[in-house]
DNA sequence: CTGTAAACCGTACGACGTAAGGTATACACG
DNA sequence: CGTGTATACCTTACGTCGTACGGTTTACAG
């Protein structure tokens, strides 16, 4: 007797199952492409058998911003862990930066987030690890909260760039402003010529939207801590 | 003779028109209310016949953030309009909180924004005015680069909130947070301790979403300013 | 062999954006 | 007056979306 699990023709799927598909077409197609319909059929199954094992769609992109703390909280270690003795900037910037690789690897991802009305258990698990970096560095709770917020989705490694063109758009846009630089010397004087001084060479590599690399993320990063660590400093 | 301008039976509508029932509604119902057949139906027509004045959804959004922008340049004044001498921080603060006023009296803005996929040449004109307060005010254009990308949403006057409830929704969260704080007490226990501390009690003045209060956005505006002018002071 | 619970499916509805083509109004020119 | 010709608006229809509702299949226990 081969009790118990006998294998049933196709073994079921389960939310977690879903939530991974989810994230896979995702990464594949964009976000938009997660629809009830073509996640079904990604999982070999119709688009209400969906239904059984999750509320609605909004569960589903519930599920799938869970999934993405979790990576994040697989590279850095369990959130709950206790705060060494190593000083709470490095630690902070450590675990940013963190949140921003596993954002990378899935440019979906803030407009996910921005999707969420409301914050999850895995949510407030990754923040409240961030403010136990802080208070264990000295923040008092006030301190913390204010900077929770003035870090905002930099806090999850991505700053939220207002305009992104479409993935394989950035090239078109370039040539735009290109086209555009003789025209709108002067009607834009100021951003014509930062444009010619930086070259604006992030080029391709510009990885969650226009302009928006590493070293532009880290700049703002640094601004917000080394503010944070004077407000530490002077109270 | 009457020429020219006999009165027709209904004055025709414009882009104008479409651009400001749009906002109108967004106003009233929310930015998801906007749907081409409840836009024409304020209008009193048939959602194709938007068609004829506009190319599609996108160019009424388009047309929506460019208002909202226009909206801006009322309160500002001309966005080309010369630095004063006045200090480059206070100018910067008062034009990005000039921007937040705005941003208050429509709920719906960021959202908006951050569908946009391009950016339009009113757009440019805003962030072209404010590149032009920095350099005015000693910045390389180099370090102005860096500081457009850092300020991010900052500089159109809202930080971006991740979770914001919707609108009336806030008070639920207030409860359910109530409700959790004895159970989340240990799991959370930094998150927990400064929702006893602080109090939270932004309550339903909140604006922009959660928390998001004018003290909060203040803090991250000046937090970015101060740094900046550190980042001036030191090269 | 039958019952029951778990897992999945078929059909249908009301929304959405919009393509394609039709209609009504206004004014110009003969 | 009749006839063009823009301009402004409408009708119908298609494909896609999320999902309500009810049915069917499967797995295993008795």
């Amino acid at each position: 007797m081969v009790t118990k699990t006998k294998p049933r023709k196709r073994d079921p799927l389960s939310r977690e199952r879903v939530f991974e598909a989810a994230v896979q077409l995702a990464d594949e197609s964009g976000l938009e492409a997660v629809t009830m319909r073509r996640l079904a059929e990604k999982l070999g199954v119709e688009a209400m058998s969906l239904y059984y094992h999750v509320a609605n769609k909004e569960a589903i992109l519930d599920g799938v911003v869970d999934a993405l703390i979790d990576e994040i909280e697989v590279e850095t270690g369990d959130f709950d862990a206790p705060t060494g003795e190593a000083p709470w900037k490095e630690v902070m910037r450590a675990r940013i930066l963190t949140a921003r690789r596993i954002m990378l690897r899935h440019k979906w991802a803030p407009s996910a987030l921005e999707t969420r009305t409301s914050i999850s258990a895995p949510m407030m698990r990754y923040f409240n690890s961030l403010l136990g970096i802080m208070v264990g560095g000295g923040f008092s709770y006030d301190l913390g909260h204010h900077a929770l917020h003035a870090l905002g989705s930099i806090a999850l490694g991505f700053s939220q760039e207002l305009f992104s063109p479409a993935p394989g758009e950035t090239e078109k846009v370039g040539a735009e402003i290109g086209d555009m630089l003789g025209v709108m010397a002067e009607r834009l004087p100021y951003l014509t010529t930062m444009l010619a001084e930086i070259s604006h060479d992030d080029g391709p590599d510009a990885t969650l939207g226009w302009c928006d690399d590493q070293t532009e993320f880290e700049f703002a990063l640094d601004l917000m801590l080394d503010g944070l660590e004077r407000h530490l400093e002077r109270d």
